[in-house]
DNA sequence: GTGAAAGCGCTAACAC
DNA sequence: GTGTTAGCGCTTTCAC
């Protein structure tokens, strides 16, 4: 009972009485081969333990097996939940994933994409979060992208986003029929810069509604949830709208601890709509209200539009977009006006 | 300027007149070779935007250069958050992870650990969610195992685990110091099975001030964030306790959506302390004070244990234990009692 | 239908 | 201090 190496193609050749190739043409189910002795071996690999070794094979194939992604924050559970379904499809198809996060700076995204020249991968899935700017940058990658954001008709990259702005209308409308009125958006404003359309769909929204400058209605909260609770802080102690929009439930969370400070009520003082529909959005003290966009058919997207041309890389790009659906929890009220 | 292939060690001995060997020796800065033609063949590698590959290294090396991790839960962001970290240690060292979740089940987590024997990975790192029986399965891995879990002083495995116990000591002795009597501990007992110590600590607080059946104040929440929510708003509909020492800050906002629903306050009508310090506990309605495990100390740690194992076999087992450290925030409060 | 042999890009034992 | 060579485990072209 000695630890020994494990069976190679060579071992399980020599057991069979074949050559290394027809037990490599065998395993890989090559039609060439007699179904016979296919399914001999195929047995006997079986029997023997055999493990194919991804490192010999994609050496041999000419490519990395890898693919490497580059998300925005690890702290946003929207992202990690995603990555981790995006992880799950590339390991179903014989790829591991190499995970960035940018984080809130502008300038780790540059160095991240920068560094992507200089690590061999298959492919490439980019979620821009600071600037939408990045195309020679891609170009020079040389390989598959697939870019998770909305992009123009004639970018050349693959894309996959979520139709926010229909998202935002839909909300907004949605408060405005509750019977608020004094609504404001709360987002990060550089998001804007790389194509985010909630701002746009809750102005057009606003405006539809007769509602006078909609656009200073709208304020930026930073990018993390920490400037969005400090922001929010500021600004309840001393407006009192009737309702928020805010640009993710992550950022809801922020703006949620300056509201119990100012110990105001939701929905009862102030109603609340996000984005996103993360698990934690259905618990804590306030369940929110959100729009919610679609996890496992997005990472799925995101992972087969990649694969399919890093497989065929003649294809045509794909530009694609989803849906959002209103999730309806507890944090919007009717406003019963009384004047 | 035509696309041309990457270079190889080859490819930059040719131009520099020397052997692949050489030059294979002074990318690894390799003492024995001359250290003129060290620098000299580096510089140009750089010029020529040489990247080594990875897969042509570890194949020859004998290794796979990738590290497998089991993690309980996609949904728990201090998990999710765990593994960035992981991976970010890993990859500077050359490493990737490949990622896998047992979720609420026992069955996956079984499964998981019985397929790492079927991927051939350097080396594991284990989050034992439902059982801690697992060592005949990681034994047959027959590679470096690191757990993150406590164990027993015999257990032949890496292992870096929390102290828990103290943790939960220290909490409840800080309800108690604060005025509160009836203290409940909530979690998923299935926890206690694979060494989860926190409800033990609790218990040692409790009976040191002389409260009668500590045992009878612990509930099971389940595994999940919903389940906690039903769990508590059954239990919390029947009974006011004043205080909750929960398991994690996860379940701890399932429990804060019953304790909403029930129009209870924090800390006013109820007082809470949970455990973890992920991000979010910082935020939404009430701040709450955590029990603060370290991330980056812990993360760093696992991959450290780990790779030196993988790099040197025979050396010693570690264990090694990390503190709590207490985060006060807003959910608690000195309980007054006028009778 | 199967085998021989070269090649993927790197490392390391051995020779000089 | 540097070169030669074999080998890591697989795929695939070309022969037979």
């Amino acid at each position: 009972m000695k630890t020994q190496t494990n069976p190679t193609i060579y071992t399980l050749a020599e057991k069979a009485g074949v050559s290394a190739a027809t037990v490599s043409r065998a395993l890989n189910n090559d039609k060439l081969i007699n179904i016979k002795t296919r399914r001999q071996i195929q047995k006997m690999a079986e029997k023997e333990g055999y493990k194919k070794s991804p490192l010999a094979r994609n050496l041999s194939l000419g490519r990395t097996g890898v693919i490497a992604a580059l998300l925005p924050s690890i702290n946003n559970p929207i992202y990690t939940y995603l990555a981790a379904k995006i992880l799950e499809r590339a390991q179903e198809r014989n790829y591991s994933v190499f995970l960035n996060y940018s984080e809130d700076s502008m300038e780790r995204e540059k160095k991240i994409l920068n560094s992507f020249s200089n690590i061999q991968a298959d492919g490439f899935i980019i979620f821009p979060s600071f600037s939408d700017r990045h195309e020679k940058c891609l170009k020079k990658l040389n390989r598959p992208v697939v870019i998770r954001g909305s992009v123009s008709g004639k970018c050349p990259f693959n894309a996959v986003w979520i139709d926010f702005h229909k998202g935002a209308y839909e909300a907004t409308e949605y408060l405005i029929k509750q019977g608020q009125k004094n609504i404001r958006y709360m987002g990060f404003a550089g998001a804007v810069s790389c194509g985010d359309e909630r701002p746009s769909g809750f102005i057009k929204a606003m405006s539809g509604n007769g509602m006078k400058s909609p656009y200073k209605n709208i304020i930026d909260t930073g990018f993390n949830i920490e400037s969005a609770y400090r922001t929010a802080l500021k600004f309840l102690s001393q407006t009192k709208p009737d309702a928020l929009l805010i640009q993710s439930d992550y950022l809801a969370f922020g703006v949620l601890r300056a509201i119990g400070e100012l110990k105001l009520r939701v929905p009862e003082d102030i109603s609340i709509i996000s984005f996103d529909n993360i698990e934690f959005s259905n618990y804590g003290t306030i369940p929110l209200t959100t729009m919610s966009q679609p996890f496992d058919e997005q990472a799925k997207l995101l992972v087969n539009t990649l694969l399919s041309r890093i497989n065929n890389e003649t294809l045509p790009v794909v530009h694609k977009k989803l849906d959002m659906k209103m999730i309806l929890r507890s944090s919007v009220c009717k406003k019963i006006r009384n004047k």
